[in-house]
Formats: C-alpha cells, structure tokens, sequence
DNA sequence: CTGTTAGCGCCTTCAT
DNA sequence: ATGAAGGCGCTAACAG
C-alpha cells in the first residue's frame, strides 16, 4: 500500500504543493481549472489527508472526546446523541470511548484525548479524578463535567442535583407508605451513587425513617439482579417494603428477580424505583417509576459549553448548569 | 497555556531530546539515574506526548474506529463492550462513532478515521458503502464489517445470517398458528433489514401464508410505537395475528403502543417478537421474545479478525465469520 | 549510555 | 494565481 502524500498529487497534477493544499483548504484562491485538475489527481491517486500532519501544524483536532462510565447504559448513549448532534453542527466529531466504571481504563482513555490534542473532553469521572483533569485543563485541554457539578468555577460542568434527586425519589416512597427503605447500588465512590443516597438518607431521616444500604459493584442489570436475589434470600418479615435503585438498570436487574420468581409481587410487597428514566424504564414488566435527567440536552449543552470555554475562555456566563430531576410515577410505585 | 515538548524536557533535565524519547519509549536503554530525572521533568513540566507528531512518525495510531448504526441500541453497546475487551487486552483502544443510520454522518467518520490513519475499522455500514469500504482498505485501512457479511474474500465480516434469523422468528410464528403476519421494520436498504425480511417471507411462503410490510423510517423505539399505533388504528379484523419487528427496539415500541392503550393482547390478539435479544427484551411488560445475536462475542471477534488481518494478512484463516441465530421463546409469543 | 540529526506530511507565509 | 521553503513534535538511525 502506498501512501499517497500531497506531494505525489502535487506531481501528478502539475502543480506544487502549495497548490494542493489550497485547493484542500481554500479552493476559492485557485483557478477553477487547475482546482479540478488537482481534484482528478487526488481522486485517481486516493489521496486521503493524513489528519495527524495536518494536526501537528494545527495544534488542534477537530473531535471531542467523550469518556462514559457505562456505555451500555442508555442513560449515556442518549447523552451521546445529544453530544453528536450539536458538535455536528459545529464540525466537530464525537469519539466516544468507555471507561465501565474503571478507573484505569478511565485514565488510559483521557491521555488517549489528551495525547491526540482534542478539542475538548466530555467526561462522567470514574471518582476523584478531578485533580488530573485540572491539570489536563490547564495545560490546554478544556473539559466539561457531565452529570456531576464540579464544584470549581473554572471547570464547566453540566450536572443534574443527585441529592435533590435522591430526596424526590425517596419522598415518594414515603408518600405512598413505605417505611422500610433499601437503597440498592454503589459502587459508593460514583458520586452519583453517592449524593443519591446522601439525598435519600436525608430524607428518611426527616420522618425518622432508616435506609438500608445493599451494595452492588457496578451500576448493571446483573448487578440490580443479584441484589434482587440477595433480597428475596431474606424471610419475608426481613425484606424492605420498597427499594430505591441507583439508576434504572438495577432497578430493572431487581425487578427481573423478584417478578421472575414470582416470590414478591411489585408494588404490593415492594415498592421499586429506579433512576434515569431511560426509554426501557416505561416499557417493563412492571413500568418502573424513576427519577428522569434530561440525557439528550445534557450531552448537547455540554458541548455547548465546550465550545463557548474555547470561543470566550473568560466570558461571564455559568459554568456550571444544572438540570432539575423530574420524578416519574408508574406502577411499580403505584398505590 | 504552554505546549510543553520534548525539547523543553530535554533542556529542564539537562539531556538531549533522543535521550527523553529513550525514557518514554525504551527505558531499559536509559540509565536509572537518568530516567529517573527525565521523568521528574516531565511530571514537573507537565509534558503529554503528541500523538499526532508520534503517529506522523510512526504511520499508524493505537486506535480502532467503530462506527455504528445506532448507538443507543443496546445490541451495538454490547459489541462495543465485546470490541474494547479485546482491543483493550493489546493495548488499543476502541474509539466510537455513531452514523445514527446517516449515510453522510457514516461518510464523514470513515474519513476521519481514515484521516487519522486508525489501526482498523470496525463498521455496520448504514447501505452500500461497501465499494468505498474496499478502497479504504486497499488504502491501508484494514476493515472489519459487523453484523453484516462481506461476499468478499479480501474483506473480513462477522455477521450472524440474517435470513436464516428471519425465518427461524417467521417459522416460529406459524408454529403458534399465526398466518397473518405483519414484518415491522426499515429502512430496507439496511441489509439486516432486507435479509431478515426475506428469510421471513421465504418461510412463509412455504407455508402458503403471506407477510405484510409495516415500514419504519428507523430502527428506533419510537418508530416501534409508531408502527403499533398504525396498527390499533384499524378494525380488529383487519390486523395482523402477529409481529416480527427488524429488531428488539422496534419490538419494544410496538408493544408499548399495543399494551398501553390495552386494546390488543399479547400474545393472544398478536403475538410479538423481535430481534437481537437485548437484555432488556426480558425484562419487558410481556417478557419479548427474540432471535439472539452474540454481541459481545461479535465485537471480540471483529477484532480478533483486525489484528490478524494485520499480524498475518496472506494467512489461510476464515475470515467471514458467520455466527448462527438462536430462537428465544418468551410470553410475548407463547401458546 | 547519550547526543545529533533527518525526516514523517502538511500548512502557511513570502516571493514570484 | 502559483511556487519554494520552514517548521510543527516526535522517533529512530547513527555517531560518539
């Protein structure tokens, strides 16, 4: 395989390469007739642009790059979608790459970001990764936090209150009578998992209420199944009377094991609420009460945010957006 | 915000630039001493390596593109999940990129991976993009299709046969006695669409039964309901005793638009079921049933093909994986 | 073991 | 409107 450089389309076409790249880049300062001349060149030869040259005298790629905690979350991918649309509008591509709730794969991603001089990084962080992204930023790459406040005027960020969210969300339990309240996720260090409880626990604690912790070791359906399995191991008298979940696909994992089993009925004997509201939420066996954040305008305002911080870096505008929680009602929390 | 180089390294630990290029690359060719301080400078600096000047040098970048259809399908997730598994075991990482079913969107990512010279493509290609995927690879971009056959030797696929997915779903529905079956999918330009669609119809006419096209503008759940309501619109008698959705986010929508206005019954009225098994077809109000494609396992062997066609290109090795489809019977199509 | 140097492919002045 | 030349940051080959 040859590598087709400017210069060989240079030659071919007659012209030099100057030329070349202004036809690339500002076709309107060449003659018509040597633009399409150089054209027929790069399309015989298959010329394709190598991006890492053209970046390295740029500075800057045109991509943004997006680390997810979960990308098998639809939470994410929606944020994804909203990301992709309005970066689209810019030019700009979204790459998104995965942590799962790894650090170290977290790590690995953003130097890859760094590395590759983005545009900007969009990242949900694994935990306290905030000192290494202040510095990522201060050496030239902006980041937006997504889905978790930084705390830090200078590091935007687009959030949705998770103690809010977490209060809304165990009020609810409350209201419909339930006193004996598990929460259900972890791991604890996810901030998320951790302003979710802090809010529940708040709370219950307001009615005199207590929170059981059951503890997960990731946010997935597999995970809120074991929990479900884990709660109907229990004798009946000993399990809670509802569970929140620390986003719907748990709550749907506990939903799975305790309709399967049959041996729990949802919400008679237990109460369920998840959080997210992802599309499946509604489509459950037993339509899943949740907690909705608005995941498609999180991803678009994230970019929007972005952009702005490199457009007018020291513009006086909020950093720092915030999305209300909205609580979902549905069966599973009915009556 | 200053670009830190080597150069500056260099200077700042009193060595010269081929020696800072020796610590980040061959450190065992460095004396301790010396590694040691190279290093306290570059921490000191705050110096992240430009990927795009390495690359320049080096031809190719760590990375493997994915593009896929859809991002919020749970199913490209997975092999998403199953792809950076893989990548992740030979230090690569695996970028993604969502078409969103958009020829152009497609267009646009395949250049920009190609631009920036990636170690592979991975790619569902949204229709016949297949002659410009060729002249990508004869480029030098190695191109592995997912969830979609090659008919080409010289290019790899992993793809699960979805005629054969069609009319196992469509056999499976006269097997419960239903004769008038609606397929609810689209856009046909899809391969999987089209493929599936004929397998069913093959099937069927074995049977003497005929199959009615529901067309969808997209793969979504959206679109799902759409399509359900379509069909509530009619008289009773005028509407389809089953469903065969392209895939399971269609299936999903279909059955929220039948269940929520509780003026069809599932399975009685039309039975239901999808395609791709995505955890979530279990969990749904009337438990989904599906045609199972591996995904995780397609994804790793996307890659695994990727890095053969690399390590050993002339090799003698399979390189059209084909998995088989796997009837899931569930509620939704039972009795 | 360490230093020097020649590009990798592109873009952008600066001349012509 | 076109051409020539320097340099972006890094690595590898070669010298020392």
């Amino acid at each position: 395989m040859m590598t087709v450089s400017v210069r060989e389309v240079a030659e071919d076409a007659g012209v030099s390469v100057g030329t070349v790249s202004n036809v690339l880049n500002r076709p309107e300062k060449v003659s018509p007739a040597t633009v399409s001349r150089v054209q027929a060149s790069i399309a015989r030869l298959g010329f394709v642009r190598n991006d890492a040259a053209r970046q390295l005298r740029a500075g800057r790629s045109r991509t943004i790059g997006l680390v997810v905690l979960d990308i098998r979350n639809p939470f994410f991918a929606e944020i994804a979608r909203g990301a992709e649309e309005r970066a689209d509008e810019n030019g700009l591509s979204v790459l998104v790459a995965n942590s799962d709730e790894k650090q170290q794969r977290e790590a690995r991603h953003l130097d890859l970001f760094e590395e590759q001089r983005v545009t900007g990084v969009l990242v949900t962080p694994v935990s306290e990764s905030l000192p290494r992204l202040a510095q990522m930023q201060e050496r030239g790459t902006p980041i937006v936090l997504v889905d978790r406040e930084s705390h830090d005027e200078r590091m935007a960020s687009v959030a949705v209150d998770d103690v809010e969210g977490g209060r809304v969300a165990m009020e609810h339990l409350l209201s419909v009578g339930r006193r004996r309240i598990a929460f259900v996720g972890g791991p604890v260090a996810l901030r998320q998992v951790a302003d979710r409880l802090s809010g529940a626990q708040a709370a219950a604690a307001e009615e005199g209420a207590g929170v059981e912790f059951i503890s997960t070791s990731a946010l997935t359906v597999e995970e809120g199944r074991r929990a479900g399995r884990q709660i109907l191991a229990r004798n009946r008298a000993d399990r809670p009377d509802a569970v929140f979940a620390a986003n719907d696909l748990l709550a749907l994992g506990v939903l799975q094991s305790l309709v399967m089993t049959g041996d729990a009925r949802v919400p008679e004997d237990i109460a369920l609420i998840g959080y997210d509201d992802i599309d499946f939420a509604a489509a459950a066996v037993i339509p899943l009460s949740s907690v909705r954040q608005p995941a498609a305008p999180i991803g678009s305002t994230a970019v929007e945010l972005l952009l702005r911080s490199i457009d007018d870096p020291d513009g006086d505008y909020e950093r720092n957006v915030r999305f209300r929680p909205e609580l979902i009602v549905r069966a599973s929390t009915a009556g």
